[in-house]
DNA sequence: TGAATATATGAATAACTATTCATATCTTGG
DNA sequence: CCAAGATATGAATAGTTATTCATATATTCA
């Protein structure tokens, strides 16, 4: 693709993206961030941490929550552990999981109020 | 996955679950919001935001600000504008894109506070 | 220790998605 | 109208990821 000639709006456009090159965030920064979205980009672990959010919850209620199997459960539990998302604790047969990173729960209810606002 | 005994926890998590379950949202909603944050979860759609919240731009700017091929950008823009995330206005040759949902301006917003937050 | 419960995990599969290449469409200037 | 530029798109491909099934591990209790 030559360029060779100039747009209607080169002047705007030229101008917004050289200041765009310039503010916009690096390779590395861009893949992290979207890594967060990807987290949340997903129904079953949507569904396990707004579950969550109310509080701690082992994986059999949080299966019950989400309603799946708890194989599948146990698998979104693990992608969500991997990205230091929640953590769990082992208390006899039984494995709490609770929320532990906070921007994940400001992002979700961010969501949420979102939602309201579209009236869906 | 039969279910006779407790957890140490049944209480609490009973609980929890139960409130869960009455105040998490439908399979519809869920399914919405997590179309949100997938709309961010791809780095070039990423990009292709971060560079129009600097102002409008076209195509052939927005490819220089991604830095891959016209066509993937284009690609990508395509499914902005499905997902009502972006619009195009056609001037002349150009096509220039803007953001229209402003819900998805806030996230990113929320995205780079966070990013600076946990020192990256 | 052995049975029962709770959770985790590996492998296989299926579905989804981003990217690339080639090409089509649309627009303007000559 | 024709050529050239700007953007869009279809098809093919490759990579990713969610889900399921079967099974393994861990823990408690009798």
């Amino acid at each position: 693709m030559k360029r060779i000639s100039v747009c209607g709006n080169e002047k705007e456009h030229g101008v917004t993206a050289q200041r765009a090159k310039e503010r916009v965030l690096g390779e590395v920064e861009i893949e992290k961030m979207s890594a967060v979205y990807r987290m949340l980009s997903d129904p079953t672990r949507l569904k396990i941490l707004l579950g969550l959010m109310q509080g701690e919850m082992c994986v059999y209620h949080l299966t019950d929550v989400c309603g799946g199997t708890q194989s599948g459960v146990s698998h979104q539990l693990r992608v969500l552990r991997d990205n230091k998302i929640v953590k769990a604790k082992r208390l006899g047969q039984t494995v709490e999981y609770s929320i532990i990173d906070e921007h994940i729960r400001e992002m979700i209810e961010l969501g949420i109020k979102h939602l309201s606002c579209d009236g869906v």
